[in-house]
DNA sequence: GCATTAACAGCCG
DNA sequence: CGGCTGTTAATGC
């Protein structure tokens, strides 16, 4: 079995600028911001390391300070089916960390990243306590109820152009990931795993991508252009293509 | 037909 | 040098 070792060793606290990468720490009062910064905790993964298991009980809340993971999990036949990326910025596990129930998902780092823990213990004082926190974490759930059907759309979706596109849209929210700038630090492999389709595939959709002019395409990663191009290719490309006005009355 | 695997050279950090 | 990118050829559903 492999040891989910790098989160549980090496632990440290943050440093004030790892601090700033955190979203939801400017929305607490003095007195809970600071009790949740003395408890923050911050390690490294590499490639592969588990951040968190399926079936491990609840330990904390995380956040991606810098990096990429991914979250997975294996049925029976030990096929694995990833569900989503987490860029910098996004926090995740806090269904399961709201439950105090077994972690439901496995997240493992697709590159070296800095993940940062809040212990569950604080994470449900918070909410105990701080208004902000519950604000937060509500528009946290509902704009990842959003994502939810949005991930839905894209697995019915045949046609891998579009496919890639929207898995680009999902990561770039910048409600759940504040922390990817307008260059998303991906490689076309790392994108491969997580759209679920070949390396070359994906270098010929990014490709399409960029001539469409919604994304460059750059040396590890790719530099976004258009946001809404993405979320909407055909429609926007019709609209654009063929601008078309509609009479309306005189 | 279309996507995947395999393999390669060339480039980047 | 190791990893990433862009491309081509062979293979499979």
């Amino acid at each position: 079995m492999v040891p989910d070792t790098s989160l549980h060793q090496r632990r440290r606290p943050l440093t004030a600028a790892e601090l700033d990468t955190i979203p939801w720490l400017h929305l607490l009062v003095p007195a809970e911001r600071e009790r949740a910064q003395d408890d923050l905790k911050i390690a490294d993964a590499g490639p592969g390391d588990y951040v968190c298991r399926i079936g491990r009980p609840v330990t904390y809340w995380f956040g991606v300070v810098d990096g990429l993971l991914k979250m997975s999990s294996d049925n029976a036949e030990g096929v694995t089916i990833t569900f989503m990326g987490v860029p910098p910025g996004g926090w995740f596990g806090e269904g399961t960390a709201l439950k105090r129930e077994p972690y439901r998902y496995n997240i493992q780092a697709l590159r070296k990243s800095r993940v940062a823990g809040l212990h569950v213990d604080t994470f449900h004082w918070l909410l105990d306590h701080s208004i902000g926190f519950n604000r937060f974490v509500m528009n946290q759930l509902n704009e990842r109820l959003g994502q939810f059907i949005a991930g839905r759309e894209i697995d019915r979706m045949t046609n891998p152009d579009i496919r890639v596109a929207r898995s680009l849209a999902a990561l770039l929210n910048p409600v759940l990931y504040p922390g990817v700038g307008e260059v998303l630090r991906i490689t076309q492999q790392e994108l491969a795993y997580l759209v679920g389709l070949s390396r070359q595939r994906v270098n010929e959709a990014l490709t399409a991508l960029a001539k469409q002019g919604s994304i460059r395409v750059e040396y590890g990663g790719l530099r976004v252009l258009n946001l809404q191009a993405l979320r909407f290719p055909i429609f926007f490309n019709k609209l654009t293509d063929s601008p078309r006005k509609i009479a309306l009355g005189s």
